[in-house]
DNA sequence: CCGTCATTGGGATGACATGGGATATCATGG
DNA sequence: CCATGATATCCCATGTCATCCCAATGACGG
Protein backbone atom coordinates (compact mmCIF):
# COMPACT_ATOMS: atom_id res chain seq x y z
CA UNK A 1 0.00 0.00 0.00
CA UNK A 2 1.43 3.53 -0.67
CA UNK A 3 1.48 6.35 1.44
CA UNK A 4 0.66 10.09 1.16
CA UNK A 5 4.44 11.52 2.04
CA UNK A 6 5.99 14.77 1.79
CA UNK A 7 4.22 18.49 1.53
CA UNK A 8 4.01 20.11 -1.45
CA UNK A 9 2.62 24.08 -1.79
CA UNK A 10 0.99 24.29 -5.25
CA UNK A 11 -1.17 27.80 -6.55
CA UNK A 12 -4.11 28.60 -6.33
CA UNK A 13 -5.36 29.90 -10.15
CA UNK A 14 -7.61 32.47 -11.00
CA UNK A 15 -10.47 30.60 -11.63
CA UNK A 16 -10.09 28.75 -7.82
CA UNK A 17 -8.04 25.58 -9.54
CA UNK A 18 -5.02 23.65 -7.85
CA UNK A 19 -3.28 21.06 -8.79
CA UNK A 20 -3.10 17.87 -6.84
CA UNK A 21 0.40 16.80 -6.14
CA UNK A 22 1.22 14.03 -8.76
CA UNK A 23 2.40 11.49 -6.24
CA UNK A 24 -0.97 11.85 -4.08
CA UNK A 25 -2.36 11.53 -7.21
CA UNK A 26 -1.09 7.83 -7.69
CA UNK A 27 -1.85 6.69 -4.52
CA UNK A 28 -5.49 8.03 -4.69
CA UNK A 29 -6.06 5.84 -7.81
CA UNK A 30 -5.20 3.38 -5.36
CA UNK A 31 -7.82 4.16 -3.58
CA UNK A 32 -11.39 3.04 -5.38
CA UNK A 33 -11.24 7.04 -6.10
CA UNK A 34 -11.21 8.93 -8.89
CA UNK A 35 -11.78 11.99 -6.91
CA UNK A 36 -11.17 13.33 -3.21
CA UNK A 37 -13.37 13.13 -0.22
CA UNK A 38 -12.67 15.71 2.30
CA UNK A 39 -13.97 16.84 6.08
CA UNK A 40 -13.10 19.66 8.27
CA UNK A 41 -10.50 18.64 10.34
CA UNK A 42 -11.59 18.62 14.26
CA UNK A 43 -8.57 19.91 15.69
CA UNK A 44 -7.02 22.48 12.73
CA UNK A 45 -7.78 25.02 10.36
CA UNK A 46 -7.15 22.05 8.04
CA UNK A 47 -8.94 19.98 5.71
CA UNK A 48 -8.87 15.86 6.15
CA UNK A 49 -8.68 14.13 2.59
CA UNK A 50 -8.79 10.69 1.59
CA UNK A 51 -9.35 8.06 -1.21
CA UNK A 52 -13.34 6.77 -1.51
CA UNK A 53 -12.37 3.56 0.84
CA UNK A 54 -12.65 5.45 3.91
CA UNK A 55 -16.04 6.16 3.77
CA UNK A 56 -17.05 3.75 2.16
CA UNK A 57 -15.76 2.07 5.82
CA UNK A 58 -17.36 4.92 7.61
CA UNK A 59 -20.56 4.55 6.22
CA UNK A 60 -20.39 0.71 6.66
CA UNK A 61 -20.20 1.39 10.76
CA UNK A 62 -23.64 3.28 9.94
CA UNK A 63 -24.88 0.00 9.26
CA UNK A 64 -24.14 -1.18 12.56
CA UNK A 65 -25.61 1.16 14.47
CA UNK A 66 -29.67 1.83 15.55
CA UNK A 67 -31.05 4.15 12.73
CA UNK A 68 -32.05 6.89 14.96
CA UNK A 69 -29.94 6.79 18.02
CA UNK A 70 -27.74 9.92 18.81
CA UNK A 71 -24.91 8.05 18.08
CA UNK A 72 -26.42 7.19 14.74
CA UNK A 73 -26.62 10.83 14.13
CA UNK A 74 -23.83 11.96 15.42
CA UNK A 75 -21.54 9.68 12.96
CA UNK A 76 -23.73 10.65 9.65
CA UNK A 77 -23.55 14.19 10.28
CA UNK A 78 -20.22 13.90 9.13
CA UNK A 79 -21.52 13.41 6.03
CA UNK A 80 -22.88 16.33 5.78
CA UNK A 81 -19.52 18.36 6.27
CA UNK A 82 -17.65 15.85 3.44
CA UNK A 83 -17.21 17.36 0.24
CA UNK A 84 -16.51 15.08 -3.27
CA UNK A 85 -13.76 17.25 -4.74
CA UNK A 86 -13.26 15.63 -8.58
CA UNK A 87 -10.36 15.49 -10.35
CA UNK A 88 -10.47 17.28 -13.76
CA UNK A 89 -8.07 15.58 -17.03
CA UNK A 90 -4.94 17.68 -15.82
CA UNK A 91 -5.40 16.49 -11.45
CA UNK A 92 -6.57 19.41 -10.40
CA UNK A 93 -9.52 20.27 -7.84
CA UNK A 94 -11.97 23.17 -7.10
CA UNK A 95 -11.89 23.96 -3.48
CA UNK A 96 -15.29 25.20 -2.64
CA UNK A 97 -15.85 29.06 -1.10
CA UNK A 98 -16.51 27.64 2.39
CA UNK A 99 -13.58 25.69 2.89
CA UNK A 100 -11.54 28.15 1.21
CA UNK A 101 -12.16 30.30 4.36
CA UNK A 102 -12.08 27.40 6.72
CA UNK A 103 -8.35 26.90 5.79
CA UNK A 104 -8.07 30.71 5.15
CA UNK A 105 -6.01 30.02 1.94
CA UNK A 106 -5.57 32.58 -0.81
CA UNK A 107 -3.17 31.99 -3.10
CA UNK A 108 -1.72 28.86 -2.33
CA UNK A 109 -2.24 25.35 -0.85
CA UNK A 110 -0.42 23.05 1.19
CA UNK A 111 -1.09 19.28 1.03
CA UNK A 112 0.65 17.71 3.72
CA UNK A 113 1.19 13.95 3.50
CA UNK A 114 0.01 11.85 6.39
CA UNK A 115 1.17 8.41 5.71
CA UNK A 116 -2.46 6.92 4.49
CA UNK A 117 -4.64 10.36 4.43
CA UNK A 118 -3.37 13.90 3.90
CA UNK A 119 -4.35 17.38 5.11
CA UNK A 120 -5.00 20.41 3.15
CA UNK A 121 -3.48 23.38 5.15
CA UNK A 122 -2.46 27.26 4.44
CA UNK A 123 1.29 27.15 3.55
CA UNK A 124 2.39 29.27 6.18
CA UNK A 125 -0.45 28.00 8.98
CA UNK A 126 1.19 24.67 8.35
CA UNK A 127 4.68 26.19 8.51
CA UNK A 128 3.53 27.65 11.74
CA UNK A 129 2.12 24.31 12.88
CA UNK A 130 5.08 22.63 11.94
CA UNK A 131 7.12 25.00 13.66
CA UNK A 132 5.10 24.76 16.81
CA UNK A 133 5.72 21.27 17.12
CA UNK A 134 9.48 21.27 16.52
CA UNK A 135 9.73 23.83 19.42
CA UNK A 136 7.35 21.51 21.56
CA UNK A 137 9.61 18.74 20.78
CA UNK A 138 12.70 20.97 21.53
CA UNK A 139 10.94 22.30 24.95
CA UNK A 140 10.07 18.52 26.34
CA UNK A 141 14.04 17.78 25.78
CA UNK A 142 15.49 20.35 27.35
CA UNK A 143 12.90 19.56 30.56
CA UNK A 144 14.15 16.39 30.44
CA UNK A 145 16.90 15.20 33.20
CA UNK A 146 19.68 14.35 30.63
CA UNK A 147 23.21 15.61 31.33
CA UNK A 148 23.69 15.67 27.58
CA UNK A 149 24.87 19.26 26.36
CA UNK A 150 24.71 19.18 22.70
CA UNK A 151 21.32 17.75 20.82
CA UNK A 152 21.83 17.47 17.76
CA UNK A 153 17.58 18.22 17.13
CA UNK A 154 18.98 22.09 17.47
CA UNK A 155 19.28 23.71 14.23
CA UNK A 156 18.19 20.67 12.02
CA UNK A 157 16.61 23.66 9.93
CA UNK A 158 18.85 25.57 8.42
CA UNK B 1 -22.88 1.67 -2.96
CA UNK B 2 -23.12 5.72 -3.92
CA UNK B 3 -24.10 7.76 -0.74
CA UNK B 4 -25.55 10.89 -0.14
CA UNK B 5 -22.35 13.48 0.81
CA UNK B 6 -22.12 16.91 1.32
CA UNK B 7 -24.79 20.05 1.99
CA UNK B 8 -26.07 21.87 -0.85
CA UNK B 9 -28.77 25.02 -0.17
CA UNK B 10 -31.08 26.04 -3.28
CA UNK B 11 -33.92 28.18 -3.28
CA UNK B 12 -37.95 27.65 -3.61
CA UNK B 13 -38.74 29.77 -6.69
CA UNK B 14 -42.70 31.05 -6.32
CA UNK B 15 -44.08 28.63 -7.72
CA UNK B 16 -42.76 26.04 -4.66
CA UNK B 17 -40.34 24.82 -6.46
CA UNK B 18 -36.96 23.45 -5.60
CA UNK B 19 -33.95 21.74 -7.48
CA UNK B 20 -32.73 18.52 -5.58
CA UNK B 21 -29.33 18.40 -6.29
CA UNK B 22 -27.68 16.87 -9.12
CA UNK B 23 -25.50 14.58 -7.03
CA UNK B 24 -28.43 13.38 -5.07
CA UNK B 25 -30.15 12.45 -8.08
CA UNK B 26 -27.72 10.53 -9.23
CA UNK B 27 -27.66 8.73 -6.37
CA UNK B 28 -31.71 8.05 -6.00
CA UNK B 29 -31.40 6.80 -9.49
CA UNK B 30 -29.64 3.65 -7.91
CA UNK B 31 -31.86 3.66 -5.60
CA UNK B 32 -35.22 2.08 -7.16
CA UNK B 33 -36.77 5.48 -7.09
CA UNK B 34 -37.74 7.99 -9.26
CA UNK B 35 -39.03 10.12 -6.48
CA UNK B 36 -38.14 11.14 -2.43
CA UNK B 37 -40.06 9.48 -0.05
CA UNK B 38 -39.68 12.04 2.96
CA UNK B 39 -40.92 11.56 6.47
CA UNK B 40 -40.18 14.25 9.57
CA UNK B 41 -37.36 13.53 11.69
CA UNK B 42 -38.13 12.69 15.24
CA UNK B 43 -35.79 14.69 16.46
CA UNK B 44 -35.64 17.59 14.43
CA UNK B 45 -37.78 20.15 12.20
CA UNK B 46 -36.30 18.25 9.52
CA UNK B 47 -37.32 15.69 7.00
CA UNK B 48 -35.55 12.69 6.49
CA UNK B 49 -35.34 11.82 2.59
CA UNK B 50 -34.29 8.60 0.99
CA UNK B 51 -35.35 6.67 -2.17
CA UNK B 52 -37.54 3.16 -2.02
CA UNK B 53 -34.87 1.31 -0.76
CA UNK B 54 -34.68 1.98 2.18
CA UNK B 55 -37.76 2.42 2.93
CA UNK B 56 -38.66 -1.21 2.43
CA UNK B 57 -35.70 -2.23 4.62
CA UNK B 58 -37.72 0.13 7.25
CA UNK B 59 -40.66 -1.93 6.40
CA UNK B 60 -39.06 -5.65 6.79
CA UNK B 61 -37.48 -3.85 10.37
CA UNK B 62 -41.07 -3.35 11.20
CA UNK B 63 -41.35 -7.02 11.28
CA UNK B 64 -39.21 -7.67 13.78
CA UNK B 65 -41.35 -5.55 16.43
CA UNK B 66 -43.74 -7.09 18.14
CA UNK B 67 -47.26 -5.75 16.89
CA UNK B 68 -49.45 -3.35 18.96
CA UNK B 69 -46.25 -2.67 21.40
CA UNK B 70 -45.07 1.06 21.44
CA UNK B 71 -42.44 1.01 19.46
CA UNK B 72 -44.36 -0.61 16.49
CA UNK B 73 -47.06 1.96 16.49
CA UNK B 74 -44.40 4.57 16.72
CA UNK B 75 -42.61 3.18 13.96
CA UNK B 76 -45.75 2.26 11.73
CA UNK B 77 -46.57 6.19 12.00
CA UNK B 78 -43.87 6.84 9.79
CA UNK B 79 -45.47 5.24 7.13
CA UNK B 80 -48.62 7.12 8.12
CA UNK B 81 -46.91 10.68 7.37
CA UNK B 82 -44.42 9.56 4.47
CA UNK B 83 -44.94 11.09 1.32
CA UNK B 84 -43.34 10.60 -2.06
CA UNK B 85 -42.59 13.85 -3.71
CA UNK B 86 -42.07 13.16 -7.57
CA UNK B 87 -39.51 15.23 -9.48
CA UNK B 88 -40.16 16.98 -12.35
CA UNK B 89 -38.49 16.39 -15.92
CA UNK B 90 -35.55 19.27 -14.79
CA UNK B 91 -35.12 16.98 -11.20
CA UNK B 92 -36.63 19.73 -8.81
CA UNK B 93 -39.42 18.83 -6.02
CA UNK B 94 -42.52 20.56 -4.75
CA UNK B 95 -42.67 20.73 -0.98
CA UNK B 96 -45.99 20.33 0.56
CA UNK B 97 -47.16 22.99 2.62
CA UNK B 98 -47.30 20.93 5.67
CA UNK B 99 -44.29 19.82 5.07
CA UNK B 100 -42.69 23.96 4.84
CA UNK B 101 -44.39 25.04 8.10
CA UNK B 102 -42.55 21.92 9.67
CA UNK B 103 -39.67 22.43 8.69
CA UNK B 104 -39.47 26.42 8.99
CA UNK B 105 -38.52 26.55 5.61
CA UNK B 106 -39.26 30.40 3.38
CA UNK B 107 -37.28 30.41 0.36
CA UNK B 108 -33.95 28.58 0.50
CA UNK B 109 -33.72 24.56 1.57
CA UNK B 110 -30.89 22.68 2.72
CA UNK B 111 -30.25 19.03 1.62
CA UNK B 112 -27.94 17.29 3.95
CA UNK B 113 -26.40 14.17 3.02
CA UNK B 114 -26.44 11.83 5.74
CA UNK B 115 -24.67 8.75 3.92
CA UNK B 116 -27.54 6.28 3.23
CA UNK B 117 -30.37 9.00 3.37
CA UNK B 118 -30.55 12.96 3.34
CA UNK B 119 -32.23 15.50 5.24
CA UNK B 120 -34.35 18.54 4.39
CA UNK B 121 -33.83 21.69 6.48
CA UNK B 122 -34.03 25.33 6.60
CA UNK B 123 -30.38 26.67 5.94
CA UNK B 124 -29.80 28.74 9.04
CA UNK B 125 -31.27 25.99 11.57
CA UNK B 126 -29.28 23.30 9.96
CA UNK B 127 -26.30 25.08 9.94
CA UNK B 128 -26.79 26.12 13.98
CA UNK B 129 -27.16 22.46 14.02
CA UNK B 130 -24.06 21.38 12.55
CA UNK B 131 -21.83 23.34 14.33
CA UNK B 132 -23.23 22.17 17.42
CA UNK B 133 -22.35 18.75 16.52
CA UNK B 134 -18.77 19.66 15.28
CA UNK B 135 -18.42 21.35 18.77
CA UNK B 136 -19.98 17.96 20.33
CA UNK B 137 -17.46 15.98 18.42
CA UNK B 138 -14.77 17.85 18.91
CA UNK B 139 -14.80 17.63 22.94
CA UNK B 140 -15.83 14.14 23.13
CA UNK B 141 -12.73 12.88 21.82
CA UNK B 142 -14.88 11.46 18.34
CA UNK B 143 -12.55 9.27 16.41
CA UNK B 144 -12.44 8.71 12.77
CA UNK B 145 -12.01 5.02 11.63
CA UNK B 146 -8.35 4.09 10.44
CA UNK B 147 -8.76 3.61 6.61
CA UNK B 148 -7.31 0.20 6.54
CA UNK B 149 -7.02 -1.78 9.60
CA UNK B 150 -4.53 -3.74 10.19
CA UNK B 151 -6.71 -6.76 11.76
CA UNK B 152 -8.67 -7.96 9.22
CA UNK B 153 -12.62 -6.82 9.80
CA UNK B 154 -14.50 -9.66 10.72
CA UNK B 155 -17.11 -10.89 7.63
CA UNK B 156 -15.23 -8.64 5.14
CA UNK B 157 -15.29 -9.68 1.65
CA UNK B 158 -12.24 -10.16 -0.05
C1' DC C 1 21.06 19.74 -24.64
C1' DC C 2 16.94 17.35 -25.33
C1' DG C 3 12.81 14.60 -23.93
C1' DT C 4 9.46 13.71 -20.45
C1' DC C 5 6.47 14.81 -16.95
C1' DA C 6 4.19 18.10 -13.79
C1' DT C 7 2.19 22.43 -12.92
C1' DT C 8 -0.11 26.44 -14.63
C1' DG C 9 -3.09 29.20 -17.74
C1' DG C 10 -7.08 30.30 -20.82
C1' DG C 11 -10.90 29.67 -24.26
C1' DA C 12 -14.89 26.89 -25.46
C1' DT C 13 -18.34 23.82 -24.23
C1' DG C 14 -21.68 21.70 -21.34
C1' DA C 15 -24.21 20.84 -16.99
C1' DC C 16 -26.99 22.64 -13.60
C1' DA C 17 -29.95 25.75 -10.95
C1' DT C 18 -33.49 28.88 -11.79
C1' DG C 19 -37.39 31.27 -13.94
C1' DG C 20 -41.66 31.72 -16.65
C1' DG C 21 -45.34 30.44 -19.90
C1' DA C 22 -48.44 26.85 -21.60
C1' DT C 23 -50.89 22.62 -20.84
C1' DA C 24 -52.77 18.80 -18.26
C1' DT C 25 -54.89 16.95 -14.00
C1' DC C 26 -57.69 17.10 -10.02
C1' DA C 27 -61.20 18.44 -6.62
C1' DT C 28 -65.01 21.09 -5.91
C1' DG C 29 -69.46 23.21 -6.71
C1' DG C 30 -73.32 23.89 -9.71
C1' DC D 1 -72.50 15.41 -15.73
C1' DC D 2 -70.30 19.57 -16.76
C1' DA D 3 -67.97 23.98 -15.52
C1' DT D 4 -64.52 26.23 -12.92
C1' DG D 5 -60.55 27.26 -10.50
C1' DA D 6 -56.50 25.82 -8.45
C1' DT D 7 -52.60 23.16 -8.67
C1' DA D 8 -49.08 20.49 -10.69
C1' DT D 9 -46.56 19.02 -14.84
C1' DC D 10 -44.24 19.79 -19.13
C1' DC D 11 -41.47 22.53 -22.13
C1' DC D 12 -38.31 26.09 -23.21
C1' DA D 13 -35.15 30.03 -22.01
C1' DT D 14 -31.31 32.06 -19.37
C1' DG D 15 -27.19 32.93 -16.50
C1' DT D 16 -23.60 30.96 -13.88
C1' DC D 17 -20.18 27.99 -13.06
C1' DA D 18 -17.50 23.74 -13.67
C1' DT D 19 -15.47 20.73 -16.92
C1' DC D 20 -13.04 19.60 -21.12
C1' DC D 21 -9.59 20.54 -24.39
C1' DC D 22 -5.48 22.66 -25.91
C1' DA D 23 -1.27 25.20 -25.00
C1' DA D 24 2.75 27.10 -22.48
C1' DT D 25 6.02 27.09 -18.92
C1' DG D 26 9.16 25.04 -15.75
C1' DA D 27 11.68 21.10 -13.36
C1' DC D 28 14.23 17.01 -13.76
C1' DG D 29 16.96 13.23 -15.56
C1' DG D 30 19.40 11.05 -19.25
Amino acid sequence: MRLFLSTYVNKVDRKGRVSVPAPFRTVLSGQNSSGILTFRSFKHNALDCSGLDRVQEMAAQLDTIPEFSEEYENLAALFADMKTLPLDSEGRIILPEDLLQFVGITDSVAFVGQGKNFQIWEPAAQEAHQEARRQSARASGFTLPTSRPVAPIVGATP
